[in-house]
DNA sequence: CTGTTAGCGCTTTCAT
DNA sequence: ATGAAAGCGCTAACAG
């Protein structure tokens, strides 16, 4: 195994009788370079081996061509489609993704943030564990200039664009289709109202249930992790309410399914007797049976907007933009939720 | 916003008139440094808002502290378990990960290697897509001597590690355990025989039908690329088979779910007429009914082992080592295939 | 269009 | 135990 030293520009300059710095500019697109000269350069690297050292070039230019990504989790679908978007457009753009998973800790979370300011990404993608309460962790970034974008769990500071989707009428949306099948006594399951998405969706929930004369229970509305123990405690408790309810609304599709598992081993029929509906149309909305009615979420799309809105950024040095960018999402009805024919 | 310039260890060693060589040494745990001014070295730096600069580092030291990750796709429970190993110890080692998906495209692959191979990294950990005949494109980098490290798709090369379980084993304890159920014309779907987790699982479906003296029959194996689209049809052909098969044992799990739909909506009932078992153990098998038979595979555990084997590797300079690392793993009865009382 | 020159921030001999 | 000095490979004034 022969470990070759590695050829840099001065070895091309040599080779080729110019200057170093006439082969660093045909490297690159430089306007003022014959084009000849350039060709020259380009295949002599090419035959030499050459290969960029981003280090070199990153300490004179201070920059990184790194973008910093930390999410909750990687273990969802919606997750991996929101990556594999973001790297499309950042590899696209020259761009390396470094991804790191707070796993809902905020201590992660902060660990995270110092771990991709000591690594001088030029910009970040963010969206917030459960608990995150204030985004002081991101301040030396800020403060140092790099763009922060938020996506999903997204935080209201005037310096970041948030990438999301109408959680207040998708939420508004599931309750009230719920309540065209008849359904008046429906438990919303969600996770910590610190965060954007689930307190817009608990508040599309009541606005739903009021413009429709129904009165705010919050017995109903269970906060939680909505993890598998939790749907386990939620159904147990909901089967001893009385009246019983008729409707789930769950923030996430895995935790309806869990609920349907865990309803129809209690004898409970859906939709007759419970109706669900989750959120995010992951896949396993169509494993479940009956099919889960949710909320089809455009991961990949969110992963495309949030790169490509930072790498604008990043490239134009492009001051103000949009704080808030809305993305499309669509209820999608399936059988989980219909106790009434299809109009 | 304010963005102050970055501290370096200049302004350290001016601040506490020291030499910029003996505050470097400080920062780290150089041995010839004094306990105090070490610690009014730490202190120092903390107080000013130090950050080392990692490309003028990495510059001299010729080295990046960065691994990167290529691996099929993001988008299975299996391989979210794989990265979250891999980061942890990654993280604890303080290496970074730069994570990308060939999207089953070996021309994808061969970009990510060369990208990757730009950037640097210390070290490489692989899982290969369904088509790469051979890792030419990984030379260039077993040339300068970066290691690398395959798991689960792995190939057979002097100079890499391969992390895997024993997929031939478990093709046969499936296969056995579907015999046992009195299943005889048993399918087998599966991807790319290239690829050693598909080629062993064939490997050992074969030993177990001959060890129990039921003929191979090819018309029975069903290469392809386990999407729904080829479970789709894999099922239309399968339900027009004279005799009809009576078992399927699918090379993954979402692929056995969607036989199960496909076979269910046919009217065939699952496991009576015929017994189903996957592969993985994705969360997706306890959804399905009825829950799909699997086998194990310990993800979490395949990204810790992959990584520390690779930092070991990096750390020490450590020469030879295992060729092959086997992980344990486990047989999942449930009722997709259970036709007889369990023993 | 091309060359000269300085320096990004750090590590590391070598010297003291 | 600390300092002086060189240089990693590249880019960007500036000069021509």
């Amino acid at each position: 195994m022969s470990i070759h030293k590695d050829i840099t520009i001065y070895d091309i300059a040599e080779a080729l009788n110019l200057s170093p710095a006439t082969v660093s500019r045909g490297l690159k697109e430089h306007p003022s370079i014959r084009k000849d000269t350039r060709k020259r350069i380009l295949d002599k690297a090419k035959e030499m081996g050459y290969r960029q050292n981003f280090f070199a070039s990153n300490l004179r230019r201070n920059r990184t061509n790194t973008i910093g990504v930390i999410v909750p989790r990687l273990n969802s679908y919606f997750m991996s489609a929101v990556i594999a978007g973001m790297e499309k457009i950042a590899n696209q753009a020259g761009y390396n993704l470094i991804i790191s998973q707070s796993m809902e800790s905020v201590a992660k979370e902060i660990v995270n943030a110092k771990t991709l300011y000591n690594t001088r990404v030029d910009g970040l993608l963010v969206s917030l564990a459960y608990g995150t309460d204030d985004i002081s962790h991101f301040e030396d970034l800020l403060e140092k200039g790099v763009p922060l974008i938020f996506f999903d769990r997204v935080f209201d500071h005037p310096l970041c664009t948030s990438i999301v989707i109408d959680n207040y009428k998708a939420g508004y949306e599931v309750t009230q289709h719920l309540i065209s099948q008849g359904c008046r006594r429906i438990v919303h399951a969600t996770a910590s109202l610190k965060r954007n998405v689930y307190a817009d969706r608990l508040k599309g929930y009541k606005h739903a249930l009021s413009d429709n004369g129904i009165p705010y229970d919050e017995k109903l509305v269970f906060i939680n992790n909505l993890s598998e123990q939790a749907s386990t405690e939620v159904c147990k408790t909901l089967l001893q309410m009385e009246p019983r309810p008729d409707a789930i609304f769950a923030s996430n599709d895995a935790f309806a399914v869990n609920c349907i598992r865990e309803l129809k081993q209690a004898g409970i029929s859906i939709p007759q007797d419970i109706a669900v509906a989750g959120f995010n149309n992951d896949p396993l909305s169509k494993v479940i049976e009956p099919n889960l009615t949710t909320v089809n979420y455009p991961g990949n799309e969110m992963g495309e907007v949030a790169a490509s809105t930072l790498i604008r950024r990043l490239d134009l040095q492009h001051g103000t933009s949009l704080n808030t960018i809305v993305l499309r999402h669509e209820l999608i009805v399936r059988e989980s939720s219909l106790r009434k024919p299809k109009v």
